[in-house]
DNA sequence: GTTAGCACTCTCCTTTGTAGAGTGCTAACC
DNA sequence: GGTTAGCACTCTACAAAGGAGAGTGCTAAC
């Protein structure tokens, strides 16, 4: 903290040391105070043993080169999203979680429900209230699990349920409708003879392999037997929206720059959208990980003000979907990144758990 | 229109004729306006033959027995909740939805996904375009509800996710850990003969009917099998909490009675936290057919500005669950009857297809 | 290269004034 | 007695004006 910054010895490529720092304390003291940052505020406050003209210059530099800007001409200076990633990449002091964090994460965890699809809730719900900003999470991607179980139950004579429940106890459900009444033992024997043939395959290829079943079994059974198989083919392959769920969206409402309703309604839109809720964390789900999109590399235009914070969530190498969070580009990356993290990995722990055999 | 209500014929217990056109006049301009109604306005706009000062006169007896109420000294008059009450009660008039809108809502069903825990999501969306205002549906009450299927899948050696369908299509689910690892043929034993003992019983008895089984079929099995049913029971028997969905929150941004920050926040907080939004909606799960609740009629504070209109939806005379929308208490009353009322029949008769046979 | 000093700018808040809408009251009218 | 016109009064909303405070940019001196 009393180290001087008068030197101007050159980060690679990056900014020198001094306008580093400077750069870091106006990031950091913008997140806490949401206020523009002055040169005199940063000359007392962070002792960096120059004087305020001198941070002027600085700073006026720091802006020309796009890493900081003015809201107004006499106002201070707040970082610009170039400011936010050089922040993000090279300056962002990396901060590990306090070991009651931790302890209140997992006794979050541990008072789980037994119903496995409120896993997912329950994780959004622990990390909005970590982060105090709206979590998102985007439900296993059915493509990516390995399948499990299946069983088609008759719900009346034109309408089968079918249930298919893949290796982490997910459960996806389709409803069949079928243009002749189907007796409740044959689709018991269909459902059994699947069982048998789809141990360990992955729902990826789940289309493809049960054609290939139906051809094989194709003089084994009778002309219901292959109608339904191929409704039921049909039904799996239309691929559904991937469910992407919100918690905590309330948390935007104590976030000063969205104060005004104008400014809010864009970013509820977006949240309560499932498309573009999907859209927000996508991207991520494919590059395994922690990833920060600032304001406007985000593809959704309403969020341009925003950063999403997000981290893939895993079994066994497989990415099976996503968590983030979304908040101002002013928040507390450091503090988010971990987060973030640490709840993807403690998923990614229990998730697997229920994989392994 | 054009009638005259000087005459002061008393309506049985209420108010006379003309405070009552009165009323009615104020009420539906301010649910269209959302601006205090003042006399001149009334007298111009609604030619009831009399004239400011008496219309001033008479609003003045209005807000003296608590129908009518100022928002400042000098401003029109605004209902009061009672005024509300009396209005849904005795004066609003019964508005049928247009053949296009009836259209629309069909139309929308139609495009029925066929995932079948879809449908509640659709409903509301359906509801939440129709009436611009938040929309929320209870789950189907599972003690309400029949059981259908029943399956048992080993998702790892002590880990078994058990799956209940209701005859309308419904899949609960929950996981249980066993102390003992248990083979897959033993659970699917298990599952058939519940399948065969659990034939139409109602969930609500689904526990002590298990016990009975267990208790008559226990000298024919095995001590596995004897702690795996109690374990079941025990899963089946805890409730867990109903789930109430929740769309179109954004809508509420759009009433100018939430304009400000302050007062948006405690509805989004009420309808975030699901606990909330269940009490919003069970009271009306008990009673049959549509209710309203007006401002300070309703438990939850956070909704004391609001009116909430709930329908239940049924199947067979079974009440399953519950429709509902909030939105301020100058709302369209008539419209968003309607719409709620219809709605929830149309759900409950995709649902009573779904269950007979 | 660094710093002090100073004029200038911009926001935010408060004050002041005005227009507009609406009421309550009184006295007159039917 | 109910109804109405007239008028003074009240309150809000909006705009204009002024002052305090914070911060910058520039210049000249160190």
């Amino acid at each position: 903290m009393n180290r001087e910054y008068s030197g101007k010895r050159r980060v690679d490529g990056g900014l020198d040391i001094r306008k580093e720092k400077i750069l870091q304390v106006v990031t950091d003291d913008y997140i806490e105070s949401a206020e523009p940052v002055g040169s005199r505020t940063i000359a007392k406050k962070y002792n960096l043993g120059i004087s305020p003209a001198t941070i002027r210059n600085e700073m006026s530099d720091l802006e020309e080169s796009g890493y900081l800007r003015q809201p107004h001409t006499s106002a201070g200076r707040i970082p610009s999203h170039q400011g936010y990633r050089y922040y993000v990449d090279a300056l962002m002091q990396e901060r590990s979680l306090s070991q009651s964090e931790l302890e209140a994460i997992r006794s979050e965890f541990e008072a789980k429900t037994k119903r496995i699809d409120s896993l997912l809730q329950q994780t959004i719900k622990v990390l909005s209230q970590l982060t105090k900003f709206p979590s998102l999470i985007l439900a296993p991607q059915l493509h990516a699990a390995v399948f499990k179980y299946i069983q088609l139950v008759p719900i009346n004579e034109y309408n089968i349920l079918v249930l298919v429940v893949t290796d982490s106890g997910f459960i996806e459900n389709k409803l069949i409708e079928t243009p002749f009444p189907i007796h409740e033992d044959e689709l018991q024997r269909i459902s059994s003879m699947l069982n048998r043939k789809l141990q360990g395959v992955s729902l990826r290829n789940l289309g493809a392999t049960l054609m290939r079943e139906i051809k094989e079994e194709m003089l084994a059974h009778d002309r219901f037997f292959h109608e339904t198989m191929q409704l039921l083919v049909k039904a799996l392959e239309t691929k559904e929206k991937e469910r992407v769920y919100l918690e905590g969206a309330v948390n935007i409402l104590e976030q000063p720059e969205f104060k005004e309703i104008e400014k809010l309604k864009p970013i509820m839109m977006l949240l309560e959208t499932e498309e573009k809720r999907y859209n927000i964390l996508a991207d991520s789900s494919l590059t395994h990980g922690i990833r920060i999109t600032i304001g406007e590399e985000n593809t959704e235009e309403a969020a341009h003000e925003c950063s999403i914070v997000t981290a893939t969530y895993e079994v066994g190498g497989r990415t099976l979907g996503a968590i983030g969070v979304l908040g101002p580009t002013r928040m507390d990356y450091a503090r988010v990144v971990s987060v973030v993290g640490f709840v993807a990995e403690y998923l990614s722990d229990l998730l697997t758990d229920l994989c392994k055999k």
